[in-house]
DNA sequence: TCCAGCATGTAACGAGTTACATGATTCG
DNA sequence: CGAATCATGTAACTCGTTACATGCTGGA
């Protein structure tokens, strides 16, 4: 079994807004989602593939000026009845995080540790500017109140991504405000 | 070469504070470090294999009993270097986390979806008890101001993930609480 | 005409999980 | 003496990344 294959409930999630190419589900994937969901265009191409062959999608070709090829994918009924058993199962595991700087930290011993104030203000960087992105995206994607009732469960999502990073911001800047001072 | 090696550095990290086995290793991941970094002995007895081919470090065979032969491996000084050259590094590359709970979440359109109560509250009631555990582990393993000085990056990490966990919880709370009434 | 972007695929590899496999020790 | 745990390994498989490979299109 190895792992749970949440790909293809992406891909059939969106498809199921819309017929899109592997083209336009790997933009997806680095744009509009690229939030909470990654994949390459080689992870992409041969699970439409294997969803095709599940007889959870089909596709047609239509072509773009001379002879350029696309394949435009559409979710089956059956593909439909998938994604919705799925969302509606529960999700009982936690995910396990890996953070690398986390890992970093459980080896510095003491708060006196020089390399401290550096670990920590980089991350305190580079997390300040995810915060950023996150509320620009937020305020582009949903200017209005109306248009968070209208995909609801993005809106949510982002404004939830929002104050993780809000927390992780605070936490930084706590934790290097308490580090003892150098005598 | 595909992913970043991190199991290395902790294992290089645990071999750091004392000479340990690889089932150690293995009962580490599942209890005393397992909040922020999890491996299977599948994967801890070969990544001892190659950290010693490449001399990071070395094992003494012991003897339990008649003949259960033990290999207690130890760090190398080039091990040492290797790892202090890994924590002093910066660590650039924020981690992308795969929630499938948020993934679901995205595919759910209004605030009236009748799946969400019941998703928002499996959800709290999981978070909730991870974060009872944290409070737990975090009482257990530093009782005292003195013992958080030691092992600084570790109360850090306990804190951390506690701060976080709270959020999360605080937010399914909110969230659920904002839900349209039902009619 | 050239170059960025559109479009689709495969190959090689490392990371991580589950399962298979074996044997020793300790304690009730 | 039997079961839980100690102890070490391998095999098979999936997930995910980077790199290789090819060709078309539209606009400056």
């Amino acid at each position: 079994m190895a792992q749970k294959n949440k790909l293809q409930f992406v891909i059939l999630g969106l498809l199921n807004q819309q017929p899109l190419t592997g083209y336009d589900l790997t933009k997806a994937f680095d744009h509009e989602i690229g939030e909470f969901w990654q994949a390459q265009h080689s992870q992409v191409y041969p699970q439409l593939k294997r969803l095709e062959e599940q007889g959870y999608i089909t596709h047609e070709i239509t072509i773009s000026g001379e002879k350029l090829e696309k394949k435009l994918y559409h979710i089956t009924t059956t593909g439909q009845a998938i994604l919705t058993t799925w969302i509606t199962a529960g999700t009982p595991e936690l995910t396990a995080t890996k953070d690398e700087f986390i890992l970093k930290l459980y080896f510095i011993r003491t708060s006196r540790d020089p390399r401290l104030p550096e670990m920590l203000s980089e991350q305190l960087q580079l997390h300040s500017e995810k915060l950023q992105h996150l509320q620009a995206r937020l305020t582009t994607v949903f200017p209005t109140k109306k248009s968070q009732t209208e995909n609801f469960g993005h809106y949510l999502i982002l404004q939830h991504a929002l104050g993780r990073e809000n927390y992780y911001v605070t936490w930084l800047q706590e934790t290097l405000a308490a580090l003892p001072h150098k005598a």
